[in-house]
RNA sequence: CGGGGUGUAGCGCAGUCUGGUAGCGCGCCAGUUUUGGGUACUGGUGGUCGGAGGUUCGAAUCCUCUCACCCCGACCA
């Protein structure tokens, strides 16, 4: 391709409306637009992207056995209702309604449109497993689109749904397309962690989430540094700490704290150690209230709540439910005496708690030295959010931070859709079962996203090779010698020939203009030739990537190219 | 949805307080010049000042309403 032909507008300054690196890199190297908010155009380089992550994506799927379909964005909603979703899904679900007044949604997911086909056309043990996937727009109203690409509204994504006979084969389908996934990522060139994932709105029983690391991104993942746990903070589990205990404290006294809410400024005023305070939450459980306590140099972690009490819905109480709750404001919380709620749940590191400080229930008071156990009672479980320096829940471990962005998500779902959905077949026995069900996500406009996120330096973006818009990118540094054009112009045919997707910048540019946009546009191998090395038969070679700029002959180049590629395949 | 902020040329911004009929840098077009890291100079193109209504002799500027976009939070996962 030529620069003079390409349809790529390179900015000096990135928009103001510009957020994370990522954005303003694809925006200042011209490979996307915005269009509205969470709403991109892709422009050539954009696309060319996309699709090499999408051969990526199709050739190992393919290879695991499923195969490619393509499925209605518009979607009626009687499928909806049948699912369940269409009452529970809320606004982010963008509905239509079309000229006869007939209910629609712009598909944020194709559980419902897979579910009524396959149901439809399969009907015995013989056709199964099935695995159809798809690569398509996506439409999720987001109530704040941001980040750029990152958590778009509309999106391109690759999505899969399996169907099996029984719970075995299904998990033998999951590690499949896990292992599909985990091929995928690394051949995207990413640096990736698979992780242990709540299912959330998906449903199902076992999930995994794929989350690229880097510092920019939305979700907080711990990984051991000794085995192989990783997990979600919401998902990760701690182990149930040594039982502390000790000597029983002094009697439980009340002292004036006025006007001290937080941990922070309790701990100070009292001169107690975070640690020793028992931080009381007041959580509204499916309409009821509910203390939660965590200690006070912890965090607690609401989804914890939900699954113990196997709940619909968990959030922090308002501040009139809690004072309904606690009989005072916000910030003197505390389980001694407290009557207001159906339940008290405690984390298990506040069972050894002795001597510990707590709100009293009171305005401006705390009480002092409490002890669990003695001064309350509470149904003791595993509630708080795990952090960088926490014990492993399967070995000896410490437990790690990253953030990370999630560019993949497999579920194990088994039959929460087809069952509902009466998406069924018959065994050899001729008795009718409903069908296993998997889905398999991946964002694939993300994966662009996040791989300027992990590859960029402060000229622009490094892609990785694997997924560059171009492999190489020639630079005619002096448009006025004929001798520089002719040279570029056979490298050009010559590495095209070769098998090279070959950009050659022939703009009227001046040198530096043409160093600058090809490190901001970020294609891995730059050839740049110049009058003077040329006049001795030789051109540079640089990769994107790092590495000195090496002089290397004309008609040395397709193999130096070649040498890079095999590198690179090491 | 709550809080905060911004809308003026393709991009970045000044002008708004104090009303007088729109400007700067970059880009773009033409020419000259230059040619290994965003050359220099000259000339030029380009704007319903987000929209509607109002006040006024006169509104980018003041008032009312409205739309869009951004940030924090909640939400979602």
């Amino acid at each position: 391709m030529r620069m003079t032909r390409l349809h790529a507008p390179t900015l000096k300054e990135a928009p103001k409306d510009a957020e994370v690196q990522s954005q303003k890199m694809l925006v200042r190297g011209g490979y996307i637009r915005k269009l509205a908010a969470g709403i991109y155009d892709f422009l050539p380089l954009a696309n060319r992207v996309l699709r090499r992550i999408e051969t990526i994506i199709r050739e190992e799927l393919d290879a695991a056995g499923a195969q490619e379909v393509r499925l209605p964005m518009v979607q009626p909603a009687e499928i909806w209702e049948e699912s369940g979703r269409w009452g529970f899904y809320g606004p982010e679900l963008l509905r239509l309604v079309d000229r006869k007044g007939g209910n629609f949604c712009l598909g944020p997911t194709h559980e419902e449109v897979i579910v009524e086909l396959v149901r439809r056309d399969v009907r015995s043990w013989r056709a199964l497993p099935l695995n159809l996937y798809q690569i398509q727009t996506k439409f999720r109203d987001e109530i704040r689109p941001r980040a750029g690409l990152m958590r778009g509204r509309e999106f391109l994504m690759k999505d899969a749904y399996s169907f099996d006979v029984d719970d075995a084969s299904a998990l033998v389908t999951y590690d499949a397309m896990y292992q599909a996934y985990e091929r995928i990522f690394a051949r995207c060139g990413l640096d990736f962690r698979a992780v242990e994932a709540d299912t959330g709105a998906i449903g199902g029983s076992r999930s995994h989430e794929f989350q690229v690391l880097a510092d920019s991104g939305e979700d907080a993942i711990v990984s051991c540094d000794t085995c192989d746990y990783a997990a979600n903070v919401e998902q990760a589990e701690l182990p149930v700490p040594a039982a502390g205990g000790g000597p029983e404290s002094a009697a439980v006294e009340v002292v004036a704290t006025p006007g001290q809410r937080t941990i922070e400024e309790v701990s100070a005023f009292l001169g107690l150690p975070a640690e020793r305070f028992i931080k009381t939450l007041v959580v509204t459980v499916d309409g009821r209230p509910y203390a939660v306590l965590v200690r006070g140099d912890h965090e607690a972690n609401l989804l914890k709540v939900k699954r113990l009490l196997g709940a619909a819905s968990v959030e922090l109480a308002t501040d009139a439910e809690v004072v309904a709750a606690t009989g005072a404001p916000v910030g003197f919380a505390g389980p001694v005496g407290l009557k207001g709620v159906d339940g008290i749940l405690a984390d298990h590191a506040i069972a050894g708690l002795r001597d510990a400080a707590t709100g009293a229930n009171l305005a401006d008071a705390h009480r002092i030295h409490v002890d669990a156990g003695r001064d309350f009672d509470a149904r003791y479980a595993d509630l708080r959010l795990a952090g960088d320096g926490d014990p492993c829940p399967r070995c000896d471990g410490r437990l790690r931070g990253f953030r990370g962005i999630e560019v993949g998500h497999v579920f194990f779902l088994g039959t929460k859709y087809s069952a509902p959905m009466r998406c069924n077949y018959l065994d050899e026995a001729g008795q009718e079962r409903p069908m296993v069900m998997g889905c398999y996500g991946i964002g694939v406009s993300r994966i662009m996203a996040a791989a300027v996120e992990q590859n960029h330096d402060e000229r622009g973006i490094v892609w990785p090779a694997a997924i560059a818009p171009y492999e190489v990118v020639i630079l005619p540094l002096q448009m006025n010698k004929p001798e520089v054009v002719e040279a570029a112009e056979q490298l050009y045919a010559d590495l095209a020939r070769a098998g090279f997707d070959v950009l050659l910048d022939d703009r009227n540019e001046r040198a530096g203009s043409k160093f600058i946009d090809a490190e901001l546009i970020g294609i891995p191998y730059r050839i740049a030739i110049g009058a003077r090395d040329l006049a001795e038969g030789n051109v540079e070679f640089k990769q994107r990537a790092g590495g000195d700029m090496e002089r290397v002959a004309l008609a040395e180049v397709t193999s130096r190219l070649q040498a890079a590629r095999a590198e690179r395949a090491r």
